[in-house]
DNA sequence: CCTTTTATTGAACCATGTTCAAAAACTAAC
DNA sequence: GTTAGTTTTTGAACATGGTTCAATAAAAGG
């Protein structure tokens, strides 16, 4: 049997990702040690390298999860929404952001906190993931300005989503600002229905 | 002479100060080690413990340095422009928060990396700072938005502020994103505008 | 001077990511 | 089935780095 290491690899990388995730989701990408990955998985300390290159490569592997997720979920608040308004396309869209933030905020925040620690490259799947949830922001965009060409929605694209972003992180932040929910939806809302006033 | 300790102390502060600035400047938060600082500044490695609670507090300490450098780059920006539309008066702004960071990339993103390291709260002058940051942003609205009351006011101008800051976030992020400056600057300018289009 | 208090030091402690020589498991050949 | 060779797994050891604290030095007081 050739598959067989393969297979059981294959077994450990999911613990792995399984106890990884766990521990980012109630202490953060900093919580999540080598010796305790190990134990929750039930494997050798060593045995971590074995399938993974170093911890930042299984923090990646999680953010790929993560990542798979959020797609998903932003996909979902689009769907059957081609005749609804473009302007309020955008609002569903970036809510579905803004919870999925909210509500997995750790594991949002590993999506982000790649660039510092290693100088690896960004993986394709990354970029592919990123791609993808900008095109579904240039869709009702392209309704809203249908006299702007694609380089220039592109740019609007990325001004929106960093937008968005920027509002759901700092709004996220309770150490700094502490604003309650509701209050980034309407931060959000309102940016985004002063952008469709031509 | 019993200010004769303080005065020492006051000068090691300074000097680890500036040896973890000039670390921040070339290889971020992350690079800047104990013992590195302790041979920079001339100092014996427990000797930075006399001084700060822990290298986080000293982090701290250069944020209030860039910080305080950032407010004034900021409110130079508003020198003197009392009578210039309220539209270009936040994309000067925006665009003096855009070229600090992008000149201080490191040191500027050590403003932000506080919250996941400790606990901790975030010190009174660093949210004081923020609010002058707020208010700058609050004057010109003001008058674009005349009718709208102080809470409303305050809720767009963090909105506006958490835009402007992801575009520049993201826009700097030269791994995920990798946009031109200049592209950077357009996509601000027009969030603004369409901001101030009612 | 000697004593007491205060400040400084750096060796040691601890946590943690990563490696690698040795052990174990597996495969192939006879 | 046994041996020899190969691959995989292991965990002790290494490297790094923040932090502490007993020992030392410096300062102050008498």
């Amino acid at each position: 049997m050739a598959g067989k290491v393969q297979e059981r690899q294959a077994k450990l990388r999911e613990r792995l990702i399984d106890a990884g995730e766990a521990q980012v989701i109630v202490g953060g990408l900093v919580s999540m040690k080598a010796r305790d990955l190990a134990a929750e998985a039930g494997c050798s300390l060593g045995a971590i390298y074995n399938v993974f290159d170093d911890l930042a490569a299984l923090a990646m592997a999680i953010n790929a999860r993560t990542f798979a997720r959020m797609g998903k979920v932003v996909a979902a608040s689009q769907m059957g929404t081609a005749a609804v308004d473009p302007n309020e396309r955008l609002v569903l869209m970036s809510n579905a952001y803004l919870h999925f933030a909210a509500e997995n905020a750790n594991l949002w925040r590993a999506l982000f906190d790649i660039e510092m620690s290693t100088d690896t490259r960004v993986p394709a799947w990354y970029l592919d993931e990123l791609g993808r949830l900008f095109s579904f922001i240039a869709a009702p965009l392209a309704e809203l300005f249908p006299e702007k060409n694609k380089t220039e929605l592109d740019l609007m694209t990325r001004a929106l989503f960093s937008s968005v972003h920027g509002i759901v992180l700092l709004g996220l932040e309770k150490r700094i600002s502490a604003v309650p929910i509701a209050q980034v939806e309407e931060m959000i809302r309102q940016l985004l229905f002063q952008i469709g006033n031509k």
